[in-house]
DNA sequence: GGGCGGATTACCT
DNA sequence: GGTAATCCGCCCA
């Protein structure tokens, strides 16, 4: 498998205003990893958007600055990493303008170079559907860190490219987001993007109440 | 300087 | 369905 066939995304998509409409076209895109001479690539199958200072789920909620969201407010296509729970460190890619705190969370992706790779990465010894499912465990078989937050998608080790591949209309669904229950009515936003009976989407639950 | 809780996951009953 | 793991960021003092 090479990556030659592989377009990586530029500043132009992910500098633009609707942080829905891009949330929604990353499904089907790649994300390519290759630090230390490791390639791993999954394809994206589940994100979530995060609507800047007017989203009561986002981190920016009201303008806030802080060293951690200070990241949000950067140039579109900036990766921003954070702990969650101690535990696990979640990716967005940051889209829009600069000073414009958009971002999208990654929460599922299919595997399809480095396996191996992934496996030990997750300490796993089967590459069943949960090796990338859910946002820590795409992190974590990409080997994406805290080390990353700030850095350029549009670099040669790190980015998202599209191989032509596009899921049909009929297989995209929105619905909320998952564990947000404290951002309010915004809460229930259909903000959440899945391709449709894919098994590396998380939270099954309700994918199924949506359809 | 201290306390609290989270854009989660895996393993338990 | 319940909950432990695990720790930085955030807010308040």
């Amino acid at each position: 498998m090479h990556t030659t066939a592989y377009q990586k995304l530029t500043s132009g998509f992910y500098d633009r205003p609707d942080v829905l409409t891009i949330a929604r076209e990353l499904l089907g895109k790649i994300i390519v990893t290759s630090f230390d001479g490791e390639l791993t690539t999954a394809r994206i199958v589940e994100t979530e958007a995060y609507a800047g200072v007017t989203d009561r789920a986002s981190h920016s909620y009201g303008g806030r600055r802080t060293a951690r969201t200070e990241i949000m407010y950067r140039e579109a296509g900036t990766a921003y990493v954070y702990l969650c729970y101690g535990i696990h460190q979640l990716f967005n890619i940051v889209t829009n303008k600069i000073d414009i705190p958009h971002a999208i969370l990654i929460r599922g992706a299919e595997p399809i170079t480095g396996v191996p790779v992934m496996l030990r990465r997750t300490r796993k010894k089967i590459a069943d559907f949960t090796l990338t499912r859910g946002p820590g465990n795409v992190s974590k078989a990409l080997g994406i860190t805290l080390a990353h937050t700030g850095e350029s998608l549009l670099r040669e080790d790190f980015y998202v490219a599209s191989d032509g591949f596009v899921p049909v209309p009929e297989d995209i669904i929105a619905t909320p987001r998952i564990g947000v229950d404290y951002a309010g009515d915004d809460a229930l936003l259909p903000y959440r993007f899945i391709v449709r009976n894919n098994k590396y989407v998380s939270g099954n639950t309700v994918q199924n109440k949506v359809r």
